[in-house]
DNA sequence: GATCGCCGATGACAAATGTCATGGGCGCCC
DNA sequence: GGGCGCCCATGACATTTGTCATCGGCGATC
């Protein structure tokens, strides 16, 4: 039976590295590509076309979703799983939602990665039991599309005239839909929300 | 020559086990203890006494600088290093502070991660150009100690009535300290002033 | 001993923000 | 067709926040 063909994308050369010497070990996997980024994951991709392209949520350019969504679209063979660091509830269905086979945080073990490569590989699915707790008592998320639009703006701690002017709405209604979300998420004010929501993984 | 031993801390399991595997397969470096947070660090440290310690940046429980100092007063032969994910130069210079022999990011590669520790061992230090440069250009912190108390407690979005009393100050006084930090940091607002001290690492 | 900077406070004022009511337009679904 | 919810806007109002001037106490430093 023919190895499975791995692609590893982390922007973090040290765990790259790690990981691919230890999958190596595997003598069912392969290691046929490496990227530092999510531009370089997906050009990666193209030229060697793995079977299994496991994705790390943070890197420089695109993150792991993106290139899972990209992905889809142009190697549908292409099975897609993401390791991330911080594990937040909204990422998780992002995730999902884009296709993605496979969920873990980089607490598994490499024998436990190997596994749900092997598993993914044959169709299977896998998510991480403590993020799914997580992501089912968080719940989905009560904003509107424009509410987390505008949540999204003010991350940065950006005046309100600055927020309507990016996103093409007037202060009163960039107002409007801050203090609605801000209601939503039982926050005191927008910063707080921000934060709420970030950690909620709904921005 | 007998081989430098070494401890292990990190709570992501696959990347401190994918690191234990590759330092193992060098023959003059010997990894005697692994930790997933700093309590375990420390207690792992105690137990083995190892020649030195790779720390995690974040860790549960304490983070790699305050596992470094506590280290440094237990353990004064046991020489420290950190390697984390997120460089911000404020950690760099708290970190060196602490006594810490060696400030790398994840970015490195495990050859070079092994070339560091064999030289902390020797008594040398090192510190990743990129990362020095960084903390060179952001300089020292311009906030005084209660600039930077305040705003700390400013940090998850919550009003001045809620930082004043936990700070046991004024109203008046809260919003003195975060206006003349936001205005040493060009912030626009106390929030963005926030985001600026974390990201050089002020706070 | 004078000066300087940090700490803590107060008061006043201006600007930013949060809140509410209200309106019209749009698409969806019963 | 009539409701319903979302989108976008406006205006008014109360509250919060930012800014500034000013004060006193304290410790360090020249």
């Amino acid at each position: 039976m023919s190895p499975v063909r791995v692609l590893l994308a982390d922007d973090e050369h040290l765990i790259r590295g790690a990981v691919a010497a230890l999958l190596a070990l595997e003598d069912d996997i392969l290691v046929v590509a490496e990227a530092a980024s999510g531009p370089e994951a997906l050009a990666m991709a193209r030229a060697h076309r793995p079977d299994v392209a496991v994705l790390d949520m943070q890197m420089p350019g695109a993150d792991g979703v993106s290139v899972a969504t990209a992905l889809r679209a142009e190697l549908p063979d292409c099975k897609t799983m993401i390791v991330t660091s911080h594990g937040r509830p909204g990422h998780l269905k992002r995730a999902l939602s884009a296709g993605v086979r496979a969920f873990a945080p980089k607490t598994v073990s490499a024998q436990k990665l190997a596994e749900i490569i092997r598993s993914v590989h044959a169709g299977g699915r896998y998510v991480d039991p403590e993020l799914a707790a997580d992501a089912i008592s968080a719940g989905d998320s009560p904003l509107t599309a424009r509410e987390a639009e505008v949540l999204e703006l003010a991350a940065d701690g950006a005046p309100i005239a600055e927020i309507a002017e990016r996103a093409s709405l007037s202060q009163g209604t960039v107002r409007n839909y801050l203090s609605s979300a801000a209601s939503k998420l039982g926050a005191e004010n927008r910063h707080a929300a921000v934060r709420l929501a970030r950690e909620r993984g709904w921005v």
